[in-house]
DNA sequence: GAACATTTGTACTGTTTCGCATAAAATAAC
DNA sequence: GTTATTTTATGCGAAACAGTACAAATGTTC
C-alpha cells in the first residue's frame, strides 16, 4: 500500500514537509494573515499544487493543525512514561512544551492551537472542533497519569485526578500565551518549576 | 477641560461607545479578519470618520486592547477587594473572569487580549507589548494580595507570592482558551473551583 | 452675517486576496 | 509508440481590501 504506482504525473514534492513548511507560516502569522502566496512561497509549490494536494486554504490549515495535535501527543505521551515518578512527568511535559514554544526568528511562536486557532474558534466551527478534541485530549493523557499516581500512592487517596490533570494542563496553557506574549525563557522555567511543585504537592 | 468647545463641526458620535462596537467586532473575529467594512458597519461609522478618530486599523485595535486593559484591572482589584478572605477574592477573580469570557452568538468569545491579541503578537511588535505588559500587570495585583495573604497567615511563611500569583494567573489563562473552545460553563466553573482549592490550599 | 475649522458621506484608487482555467509536462497502461 | 491520467506552471478574473480625495454639511469665532 506504500508504493501503489500511481498513473499520471507525480508528485514533485513530499507532502508532509511542505506541510511543515506551511505550519511555520500560521505559526508565525495566524490563519487569516497567512496568505497564498506566503504559503506558496514557503512551500515552493505553485497554487494549483496546493489546492490539489490539501485542498483550500482552510483544508491546509486544518491538516496543520491535525499534524500538530499528532505530534504534540506524542510528546506528551513520552514525556508521560510511567516508570518515572509523577514529579518527572509532569516537568518533563512542561520542559516539552517549552522546547516546542521558545522558537522563533522575531518572537517566540507558543503553542500553534492555542496562539493562532483560538482566534478562527469562534467563527470556525471546525477550527474550535480540532482546538477543543485537542485541548481534550491532553487533558485525559494526563489525568490517566494522575490516576496511576493515585494508586501508587505518589498522589493522596484523597486527589482528584481529573481536576488536578486540567489545573497541570492550565500551567501549560500559560507557558503558550506567555511565550507569545515575550515572556523570558527563564520566566516561563520558573513558572514550571513552580507549576510541578504545585501540583505534585510534596509527593516524592 | 471636558467641555472645551472646539471649533468646526462636531461629532455626531460618542467615540467611547464606538470603541465598544469596534471591540466586539475584534473579539469575534480577531484583528486580521476584521475587516473595515466590518468596523464601519458595527460602529455606524464612515471610514472617513474612523480614520478621524483613531487613526489606521493598528490604532484602532491598540485602543480596544488599551481599554480592554484597563477595564480588567478595574474587575480584578474590585474583585481582589482586601477585606475578604484570600479565598473569596481569587474565586471572585475567577468568576469576573468567566462573567466576561462566557458571552458569545455563536460560541463564547473568552479573552479579547489572550484569544486574539496572541496571534498578532509575533509579527506586531505593539501588540506583543501591551499583552505582555498587561499579562505582567495582572500578575502584580495578584501578587501584592499573596503577601498581604503571607503577612495575614492566610498563607504559610514559605509560600511564594510572585509564584503564586502567576500560577493563579494561569488557571484565568486556561479559562480563557478553554472558553474559547468551547468548554462548558460548568466545566470551566469546576476548573475555577479546583484553581482556587490548589491555590489557596488549606487556607481560612 | 462672513470667515474659518472640523466632521461627514460618497466615491475612488491601487493593491492584495483567493480560487481556478488552461495548457504543457511527466509518467503509467496498453 | 499511443493513449490515458495526473501534476506542474503561467496567468487570469472577480471580489475584497485599506486608505484617501473631495465636496457638502455643521459647527465656532469674529
Amino acid at each position: 500500500m506504500k508504493d501503489e504506482k500511481k498513473r499520471g504525473r507525480p508528485r514533485a514534492f513530499d507532502a508532509k514537509a511542505a506541510l511543515g513548511k506551511a505550519r511555520d507560516v500560521f505559526w508565525d502569522r495566524g490563519f487569516a494573515a497567512a496568505s497564498l502566496d506566503n504559503l506558496s512561497a514557503a512551500t515552493n509549490l505553485n497554487r494549483p499544487s496546493l489546492y490539489g494536494a490539501f485542498g483550500d486554504k482552510e483544508d491546509l490549515y486544518l491538516d496543520t493543525l491535525e499534524g500538530y495535535r499528532q505530534d504534540g501527543m506524542d510528546v506528551l505521551t513520552e514525556a508521560l512514561d510511567p516508570s518515572l515518578p509523577l514529579r518527572d512527568n509532569i516537568a518533563r511535559v512542561y520542559a516539552g512544551a517549552l522546547a516546542i514554544y521558545l522558537h522563533g526568528e522575531t518572537a517566540a511562536r507558543g503553542c500553534l492551537l492555542i496562539g493562532t486557532a483560538s482566534v478562527e474558534a469562534v467563527q470556525h466551527e471546525r477550527v474550535r472542533e480540532v482546538l477543543g478534541r485537542s485541548l481534550n485530549d491532553f487533558d485525559d493523557e494526563i489525568e490517566k497519569r494522575m490516576r496511576l499516581g493515585v494508586e501508587r500512592g505518589e498522589l493522596p487517596q484523597s486527589a482528584d485526578p481529573e481536576m488536578l490533570a486540567r489545573l497541570a494542563s492550565a500551567v501549560m496553557h500559560s507557558l503558550a500565551v506567555r511565550a507569545r506574549a515575550g515572556d523570558s525563557r527563564e520566566t516561563l522555567e520558573a513558572i514550571a518549576r513552580s507549576g510541578v511543585e504545585l501540583i505534585c504537592g510534596s509527593a516524592p
